[in-house]
DNA sequence: CGTATTTCTTGATTTTTGTCAAGTGGCAGA
DNA sequence: TCTGCCACTTGACAAAAATCAAGAAATACG
């Protein structure tokens, strides 16, 4: 099985071998520069994008900051979801972090899966639905947890990250200052 | 077309006068009692439920407190989505914070409406994205608002909710001590 | 290399929010 | 009607987190 292919398959669930490779055939390699965007607030995000190397980091602006709202690593997939389906104008901006390589899926693709593939709309179904217990789970860390807390579930989980990304980016993905993010970090190490 | 066909059309998206009828008839109509349980913490959520009348709500323990993630009033749905189904164990309950009656339906009809309605997974997937972007922008309000912006944002789309549920359970879902909104609220009085 | 720029850290301070404890008021049920 | 419970409010205080400002460290780039 290629990366490709198992990128589709953790996040679509198991799929027949032969489907797969006729899935994963309708995606196409391309690089992102650093610094470049992937989508742009306001335009309809048009391609759905697995991460091969680099990473990518999905922000918003309010009047007078940005909040980033996720970053995609290696085996993540990053699009504004409800823009690429939904054909909406998206609200976030996706952005090179460092220079990116994605295997990305124009809409028009997409939607030829369906005619290709028997038992896509299920397929598709589990995805949005695992992404929807993710945001259910990012939610309740919120709710129930301290700044310092979410600070610990996210690095038990991503310690790989904290190395490669600006971790004002992180800070701000997990609703706290950049200066709150170091002095929480400042404690762990000691 | 029936309220309960209304609710339907509402989260699944305009269906077929005929199929939504079909739809619709695999609901039944049953009552809770005051305190009593829709869905247990532990076992799998085996139905999904739009409420006619009263209120639903849906919370999580932690070690030392519940906490409210949602509350659902006429017209909306009740159900863990993950729980119902992936059938798994559901992590929350929903309650009846009033006597209430909902329409139901249970797993094995609702994998039936699959058979009878066409292109059921597309507006099964419509749904299920739909909640999913209404928890995008739940996160939203977190990442980007104070406990007091939460609050008049929520009020602003809730008005009616405030007059009827115990707002401690408002508090909760928002992220904020019952006694924080209680002074977020006076200020906003004066 | 060295310099410029960005990112991160640190301290002082303010603001926001939580905690604890006491009290008020309404409402359901005996 | 009385009683007891529950929800809400209020005050005093503590803790958490934000803000502002300065400086240090890391990184990018000629």
């Amino acid at each position: 099985m290629t990366a490709l292919e198992e990128y589709i398959n953790s996040f679509f669930g198991i799929i027949d071998p032969d489907e797969l490779a006729v899935i994963a055939d309708l995606f196409k390699k391309s690089s992102i520069r650093k610094g470049d965007y992937l989508v742009e607030s306001g335009k309809i995000c048009g391609q759905l994008s697995f991460v091969e190397t680099g990473l990518l980091r999905m922000f918003e602006m309010t009047k007078d900051k940005e909040i980033t709202q996720w970053i995609s690593a290696q085996g993540y997939f990053s699009a504004d979801l409800s823009s690429f389906l939904f054909e909406t104008p998206s609200r976030l901006s996706i952005q090179a972090i460092e220079d990116t390589e994605v295997y990305s899926i124009s809409k028009k693709d997409y939607l030829i899966i369906g005619e290709l593939v028997p038992n896509w709309h299920a397929l598709e179904k589990t995805f949005i639905l695992r992404c929807f217990i993710m945001l259910e789970q990012r939610i309740w860390t919120h709710l129930s947890m301290t700044a310092e807390e979410r600070y610990h579930a996210f690095f038990e989980n991503n310690k790989a990250l904290f190395n490669k990304v600006p971790l004002q980016y992180i800070a701000s993905m997990l609703g706290m200052t950049p200066e709150t993010f170091s002095r929480i970090r400042k404690k762990q190490v000691q």
